[in-house]
DNA sequence: CCTTAGTCCTGCATGC
DNA sequence: TGCATGCAGGACTAAG
């Protein structure tokens, strides 16, 4: 999201709204009737990302997009275009912004000024004493994976980059969050943000789906050392990689480097 | 309040 | 080859 944050951001600035377009009726939050009449005509601000919402900030009101696994945007598609476009955004410069989304779980969404924006996420986890002030604030026997991806807890981080910070910090997944040890929180507070700042460099990671906005690819994909290596070495041991399920999620780990 | 399970969806991998 | 089946996953909601 950072990544396409980035990208987006000098593409959008200044436009001005012209109508929220949706496709699939589930995509935009809301009856679009109401949802352009507040929003139309508006120019764009401010263009930024609050954990894994992309925020376009207008004169008052604030659209959000959460692209969940399979959404992507597409800034003035060739008109040959593609399958899967589930909205679009025009502007009154003859721009649009399309959401692509196979999947159909993408949303967007019109906040008015006066009420309170985003669900409660909790602080971004790019930097160490952040995450462990988070970290230090959980009482709960949940799993520290499942607490990770809690975005209460932190805002951002995703299945991929839970798993490779736990791998990084030598911490076993089900570990529930209030027995970390001092030395535990110590390093999977630094390996928060190493992975996440490492991904923000790369541009992302391209498993399947993911493209930025020019439909580039990220590259971190390449540095990953667990996830999706279910049976092959550990890059440190050379012991197989295991798949468990923690919390309804896929959870890549080494047995010998993450123990319980 | 805390926690878990179910829901939304389709593309792709797998197996017969 | 063709078809059926199962799985993945982020946030929200309902229920325990």
């Amino acid at each position: 999201m950072e990544t396409i944050v980035r990208r987006l951001r000098p593409l959008l600035s200044n436009l001005r709204l012209r109508r929220i377009e949706p496709l699939w009726p589930r995509t935009l939050i809301g009856d679009p009737e109401q949802v352009n009449a507040v929003a139309s005509g508006r120019r764009i601000h401010d263009v930024f990302r609050r954990g894994k919402y992309i925020c376009i900030d207008l004169d008052g009101p604030r659209i959000t997009v959460h692209l969940r696994m399979s959404g992507r945007l597409v800034f003035d598609p060739r008109p040959e275009s593609q399958p899967h476009i589930r909205a679009r955004i025009h502007f009154m410069e003859s721009r649009c912004l399309v959401l692509v989304d196979p999947r159909k779980f993408a949303r967007i969404r019109m906040w008015r000024a006066q009420e309170a924006f985003l669900p409660r996420l909790g602080p971004e986890p790019l930097r160490p004493e952040t995450v462990r002030r988070a970290l230090d604030g959980l009482a709960t026997c949940r799993a520290v994976k499942t607490a990770l991806l809690d975005q209460h807890v932190l805002a951002g981080i995703g299945n991929i980059y839970a798993d490779e910070a736990l791998f990084r910090a030598r911490i076993h997944p089900r570990i529930p969050a209030r027995e970390l040890t001092i030395g535990q929180r110590s390093r999977l507070s630094a390996a928060v943000p190493q992975v996440l700042n490492a991904a923000i460099r790369r541009k992302g990671t391209t498993l399947n789906d993911y493209r930025d906005p020019d439909q580039r690819p990220g590259t971190f994909q390449q540095e990953l050392k667990v996830y999706g290596r279910t049976g092959q070495p550990c890059f440190t041991c050379g012991t197989p990689l295991v798949r468990i399920v923690v919390g309804q999620r896929g959870t890549h780990f080494c047995p010998k480097c993450q123990k319980a």
